[in-house]
DNA sequence: TATAATAACGACATCAGTGTCGTTATTATT
DNA sequence: AATAATAACGACACTGATGTCGTTATTATA
């Protein structure tokens, strides 16, 4: 009676397929990416693969999971010693800067897996309860903003952050369409700081005269 | 000496095939569409339709170029008569109540084909192009209301348009995903229409109380 | 070191979609 | 009506991916 191998090793050998999905998935997209595609990456057998996934689709799911866990990490943004404006800006500024990065990478595989799985209505709960999350995060930080007295919003901040999320997921497309340079990314984001900005009636101190 | 049919029923046979694609697009997606499909949906026989088209592939560009014809005559909505602002208006409303519908339509396949399309480096010439014709047409009717003396804008004209691209397609990807209602389709245009009126820097002859 | 348990392997049968091509049906001309 | 030209058909061979399963390799325990 021995079970053969130790629990870390079966979890080592499930980051093993996921990194050779990760591979394959940025190298030709979601809906090409085959499992003989993975099994050759990976360097194991078939049969070994399936042993832990019978997809692309699972793993696809668990990338996911992944990367949620990641963001969940970030409503501790906003820091309680400096304007909550401030943040937005950083914020903005660093989602712009990952596009370059991300559009090597796992960024475009998202969005069309997200367009795939949005037809096959499997997921609706949950890409749904992945936006409500998002929305509601930024609502909480801009309702924090709001309460210090540094906005004097002209539009409900929700619909502010709903925006924030349109203009960033469709710049973020573009510029993996047509690349950085000729979407403007930098250009853009300040353009819509400026806007934020005015939406938010963000009270300036300093730059009142 | 004798060519069997009319160059007009060679056409109609044409449009037939894509009027299947279109049905078959809209209801499994690009990617998972196949020529089998189309061949069952149109009533024609495998060999017939691989006489018109060899591919989905091909199908999907003629009907891109469809719609760009489509398209090509929106620049003539800036009237003489009326502000170029009212335009901008209701362009944005429009776009915006044309989402609900798209969303069961193709307008989700063009995202996917356009997705998929970059990953396979053909066609980037023509999607660069097509991006540039969309923005420089938005940037002549701004640069319209600029010389009209109606704006005295804060930002770049051409980056005003790209960001008003950038939120559209944002919006319209999350109106395809979560739905016109979560998305709030609605109050996020009235909303950007406040941005861009900020933006743009709006002279409002009536409302200067 | 023996062995029980199971992880990993890879060949196999299967299936769905593809592109072709010899045959048949259709139609403008003579 | 005859016929030449070709549009349309659909069966066929082919390809590539899938999921399974009997076999082999590996390792924790006794």
């Amino acid at each position: 009676m021995s079970p053969k191998v130790a629990d870390e090793h079966k979890e080592a050998r499930r980051k093993q397929i996921l990194a050779a999905a990760v591979r394959v998935f940025t190298r030709l997209g979601y809906q090409a990416a085959t499992m003989k595609d993975v099994v050759e990456e990976s360097g194991m057998s078939r049969g070994g693969v399936y042993l832990y996934y019978g997809s692309t689709e699972r793993m696809m799911l668990d990338l996911i999971g992944e990367t949620d866990e990641e963001v969940a990490g970030m409503p501790k943004l906003a820091r309680p010693d400096r304007p909550v404006w401030e943040t937005i800006e950083q914020l903005m500024r660093h989602l712009a800067g990952g596009v370059t990065k991300g559009a090597a990478g796992m960024a475009p595989v998202f969005y069309e897996f997200f367009i795939t799985a949005w037809r096959k209505r499997t997921y609706e709960t949950l890409m749904e309860s992945r936006y409500d999350q998002n929305v509601s995060a930024v609502v909480r930080l801009l309702e924090e903003g709001a309460r210090r007295g540094e906005f004097q919003p002209r539009v409900s901040l929700e619909t502010i952050a709903r925006m924030l999320f349109s203009f960033h997921d469709g710049m973020q497309i573009h510029a993996i369409q047509f690349g950085d340079r000729r979407t403007d990314t930098r250009g853009q984001t300040e353009g819509m700081l400026a806007a934020l900005r005015h939406l938010l009636g963000v009270q300036d101190k300093e730059e009142q005269p």
